[in-house]
RNA sequence: UGGGGCGUGGCCAAGCGGUUAAGGCACUGGGUUUUGAUCCCAGCAUUCCCAGGUUCGAAUCCUGGCGCCCCAGCCA
């Protein structure tokens, strides 16, 4: 048989699709859009829709998705977005092959189709001020009234709407409406706007514009036009399904893609809305879209987190129309288990605490050979130099261990992995009191870490030879929000006032082994008994690594504690 | 007393009139272990927002409540 065949869960959208698949609906197809604008960065609930989209297509036979950049305002985006999330998309693992299209390729047949409107005594040119439109479109609970220009001959129409696109006009002179109904209990089939004018420069089609088209009459033309089967989109964009049928019951468009609805990604701990990861970059609260804080495609990346983990990830929260928030160690489990079984383990010290073992002889080394995956024999081993001065965590010495401590303290004897059973039998400390250095002895019979009497010691911890260490600057990552709900309406602060001020350290003494030289910019590795850890692509210098922390490693004895 | 949605354990979620109400995360206990990791095993909803009703039988159908989310951009 062949691999690992996977087991989908059944969600609602995929039960609507076997159903018309069932039907023969569209001749068969199923074909998918992701439409990012792009005036941001992905974030983890766009791989949530990305994995949706393309998942979805990938799963039929002849399932297609495409990647199009909902572009229809050219106030907000931005080249280096697109880039940006091209490079994500594919980062993810999926392939949009030559289906790239953009809103904005579409701005002239967009524009005929506003004109076969107006034609169709459908839309008019609006004259009313911004405020006097707010004003007549009533509110939630009392219909709105018509604009004196509702009436507006379709001849007057045409020939201010060619004007609006001529340039004649100045922002906000004009908008060109549908005329829908001025008393839909449904705001957005109120007369909603299709053209704005905007004097500003596109980033693709430059001048060549002063008027743009609205999202409610691109999106649906732009899927129609790519032949799209499903639509699918977040839940506030319920209330414009309407509006979405509408446009394409009144066009002449052989073609009319399905809107379906399924909740956004809310995360503990998190916030996951473009407008404030923006807010975040440019308010300088973290170091740019990439900051590896950042649940955005970049940040995880660079922060380590793998793509097959983000994939597997939007899998196991389900596709539903429910208003959730799910749990971030959800997202760290699946982060966990695939670094798990992918990575290396190497050692290395964080804070060190130097350690001399008092009758180890002075100009002595060994090399010790140590595996590189307790549990996968084929990922090999490497060579750990061991010598009299070494490093280890000081978090693994207590000078009072409570008793059930494991590790290093006064006459305890511990394992060092791969290597030695020592004994502590001397502290020394600095003219402050803190312990600044160990006096051990080791026991020779113990080479590999097992003692030929068969005596036991309950710890095991890393370390590093002095003399081979390797420096290294390590940068650890806690939650950006001490939060579980930031940006919740329950509570009267800003969101931002709940960053978490300790969402870094950066330890600038680490001690690597020596192994970890040869270290490539990404490359990831389990430090062990510490976490995952990769090599930090933006600051790492020759001789000087910065490795990031993905995520530590479960530890259910600070759990205890 | 506008409209549109949603309500299954701590967090997700399957379930589509007959199941012991899947599964994951979290949590708890036990086993293996030279990472207090991984792995393994066990436990964790007499009940599906509430109340009525239909039915031999209801999380699933009906009625009525309650709670939460979204909508009054010339944003998407």
């Amino acid at each position: 048989m062949s691999n690992e065949e996977k087991i989908l869960s059944s969600n609602f959208i995929r039960n609507i699709i076997a159903d018309d698949l069932k039907q023969n609906k569209n001749e068969g197809r199923v074909h998918t859009r992701f439409p990012p604008e792009p005036n941001g960065y992905l974030h983890i609930g766009h791989a949530k829709s990305i994995c949706l989209n393309f998942g979805i297509a990938e799963e039929h036979e002849g399932g297609l998705c495409n990647l199009r950049f909902d572009d229809s305002n050219p106030e907000k985006e931005d080249l280096e977005y697109v880039e940006a999330i091209k490079e994500d998309v594919r980062w993810l693992g999926f392939d949009w092959q030559d289906r790239l299209f953009f809103a904005s390729d579409y701005y002239l047949q967009l524009y005929d189709y506003a004109v076969i409107l107006i034609r169709a005594g459908k839309a008019y040119v609006e004259s009313l001020s911004l405020e006097e439109i707010r004003e007549y479109r009533g509110t939630l609970t009392q219909p709105g009234k018509a604009s004196p220009d509702r009436d507006r001959s379709i001849e007057e129409n045409i020939d201010l709407f060619e004007r609006m696109r001529s340039g004649e006009f100045e922002d906000g002179k004009y908008i060109l409406r549908a005329k829908i109904d001025m008393a839909s209990p449904n705001m957005n089939l109120r007369d909603p706007a299709i053209y704005r004018i905007k004097k500003a420069h596109h980033y693709r089609t430059g001048d060549e514009w002063c008027i743009y088209p609205m999202y409610d009459f691109t999106h649906g033309i732009s899927d129609a036009l790519e032949g799209i089967t499903h639509s699918l989109c977040t839940l506030e964009f319920e209330d414009h399904r309407p509006l979405y049928d509408w446009f394409l019951e009144q066009l002449p468009i052989p073609c009319h893609p399905q809107q379906i609805e399924f909740s956004r990604l809310n995360l503990s701990y998190t916030v996951t809305s473009k407008r404030k990861l923006n807010e975040l970059v440019t308010g300088g609260y973290v170091d740019g879209w990439d900051d590896p804080r950042m649940l955005t495609i970049a940040g995880m990346r660079r922060r380590g987190y793998t793509a097959a983990a983000i994939r597997d990830f939007c899998e196991r929260i389900g596709v539903t129309k429910n208003d959730t928030i799910i749990d971030m160690s959800v997202l760290e489990n699946c982060v966990r288990e695939d670094l798990d079984k992918t990575t290396r383990r190497v050692m290395g010290v964080l804070k060190p605490l130097r350690v001399v073992i008092e009758n180890y002889p002075d100009d002595q080394s060994e090399e010790l050979d140590a595996p590189y995956h307790p549990n996968d024999p084929d990922m090999g081993s490497r060579i750990v130099p061991f010598s009299k001065v070494i490093y280890v965590e000081h978090d693994d010495f207590m000078e009072e261990p409570p008793r059930k401590f494991f590790r290093l303290g006064p006459g305890r004897e511990v394992r060092l992995r791969y290597a030695y059973f020592i004994t502590c039998n001397e502290i020394i400390k600095d003219e402050h009191g803190d312990v600044v250095e160990l006096r051990c002895t080791y026991d020779p019979e113990t080479k590999g870490g097992n003692a030929p009497d068969g005596r036991k010691v309950r710890g095991t911890i890393h370390w590093v030879s002095a003399e081979h260490a390797l420096d290294a600057e390590v940068r650890v990552y806690d939650r950006l929000f001490n939060d579980p709900e930031p940006d919740s309406n329950q509570h009267d602060r800003d969101w931002k006032e709940f960053l978490n001020p300790e969402s870094i350290e950066i330890l600038d003494n680490a001690k690597l082994e020596p192994s970890l030289s040869k270290a490539k910019a990404g490359d990831q590795f389990q430090f062990e008994r510490l976490g995952y850890f990769n090599v930090e692509s933006k600051n790492s210098k020759a001789g000087k690594p910065v490795f990031n922390r993905t995520i530590p490693l479960r530890d259910s004895w600070s759990k205890k504690r």
